[in-house]
RNA sequence: GGGUGUAUAGCUCAGCUGGUGGUAGCGUGUGACUGUUAAUCACAAGGUCCUCCGUUCAAGUCGGAGUACACCCG
């Protein structure tokens, strides 16, 4: 039976490992290397999903949303019977699906881990609900997206040699079981993720297990939780390649400017992350000249746009002084701006790398980006 | 004109029977945020405790006068 999902390479860099794709789905195709906003709950926060689909200048293609939260409201059997998550939240692109392997980490507390699967408690009611990679694929089958995630441990950082060592090996258990439940392998993806937190020997060990299952995509997880960028780039420079190359790889969580750089450059295809949308929500916008503060004093009278350099509408219909007025009042336009800004900054930083990549001058965009750029 | 009450951070207020001014809220200033429990969180600055006199070893706190404001009565 046919993939629902396909990858196709058509560039790789003469000096990086970066590489020029495109992913096939269900509901269109993404070019790659590619960011993803984050849609949690259905909705990229603040974003109508026509802005989304506006972003840039070839504009967004694809989404994460996550099987956790829209198991515990709405309900995944509610998006099913409304007709699936892209109709339910008016998104007819790609949708990738998280698992709910990453709130194994993120809700520290309120779960329990098993060989069996996590016990969740919920942060809404407090009420209990075990969820197993067999439960993680009915959910995600019921939502309807074109890639789902296995249902994954993320391991926390620091943490032991011994206990990343379980919980990888649990990992590539639950992975298997992930596989043997999904069966509409012709309209939905499921990709494996790599752990083995920040030993080498372990990310090739959960490598060598996940790649054997031969699935469509690969994702490394386990990263960017709150190591220093340097170990997490050092880490990528051994496992990237671990991947294979003709499968697209996907960088989960992963996405301040210079980490898409870093992780292009390393062999990345796909990133993830909140960080535009949530920084945007407490007032930081990126720009092509680094972060700026909006609620900064300094920023009370200029009445210029957020990045003289960035062509989205924010910027080219509203002033500092507009948007720090909007975000000091708490109105809530100044979510909606600051987000679309930082999203269209990040996907048309995107798109300058593919475009850069297809010239083979990669390295270049990105030493002048980092000129610009300055501290991150 | 008389009575009553209030006066402490930029604002709104805690501060018991005197013992170095408050983990107070908001505001202000700054920072953080990376498969979203996050329109969130953290830190900082900022005061002749209205003025004067008195009681006391010691007064934001007790007494008196003044001033300002609020309300009530003429």
């Amino acid at each position: 039976m046919k993939h629902a999902v396909r990858f196709e390479l058509k560039k790789k860099d003469s000096c990086t490992k970066a590489r020029r794709g495109c992913v096939h789905t269900p509901h269109g195709s993404f070019e790659t290397p590619v960011f993803m906003p984050v849609g949690t709950q259905a909705t990229v926060k603040a974003m109508k999903p026509e802005s989304v689909a506006g972003l840039g200048r070839e504009g967004a293609h694809v989404i994460l949303s996550n099987t956790y939260h829209l198991y515990l409201r709405p309900g995944h059997e509610l998006i099913k019977r409304a007709g699936g998550l892209h109709k339910f939240m008016n998104w007819n692109r790609a949708i990738l699906t998280d698992s709910g392997g990453f709130q194994v980490f993120s809700l520290g507390k309120m779960r329990k881990i098993s060989e069996e699967g996590v016990r969740f408690q919920s942060y809404i009611d407090g009420s209990y609900h075990m969820f197993t990679p067999e439960r993680s694929i009915e959910v995600q089958e019921a939502l309807g997206s074109d890639i789902i995630m296995a249902f994954d441990e993320c391991a926390p950082y620091p943490a032991d040699r011994s206990y990343v060592e379980q919980s990888l090996e649990l990992t590539t258990r639950w992975l298997k079981r992930c596989k043997e439940r999904h069966k509409n392998i012709d309209q939905q993806s499921l990709f494996g993720i790599m752990q083995g937190g920040m030993y080498k020997d372990l990310r090739r060990r959960s490598a060598e297990q996940i790649v054997e299952l031969d699935l469509p995509g690969y994702a490394i997880g386990g990263l960017s939780v709150g190591e220093p960028k340097e170990l997490m780039y050092e880490i990528m420079d051994d496992c990237v390649d671990l991947l294979p190359s003709e499968k697209p790889r996907y960088l989960m969580g992963v996405g301040s400017p210079d980490c898409l750089f870093e992780g292009v450059e390393r062999g990345i295809d796909m990133f993830d992350c909140v960080l535009p949308t949530r920084v945007a929500r407490h007032g930081l916008a990126f720009t092509s000249r680094g972060k700026l503060n909006i609620k900064n004093a300094r920023y009370a009278e200029d009445f210029g746009p957020l990045d003289p350099d960035c062509d989205c509408y924010v910027c080219r219909n509203y002033s500092r002084a507009y948007l720090r007025s909007l975000f000091i009042n708490g109105e809530m336009l100044s979510s909606m701006l600051l987000s679309e800004h930082n999203l269209h900054f990040l996907v048309r930083t995107m798109e300058n790398i593919r475009q850069a990549i297809e010239e083979d001058r990669f390295t270049e965009y990105k030493n002048e980006f980092y000129d610009k750029y300055g501290q991150f």
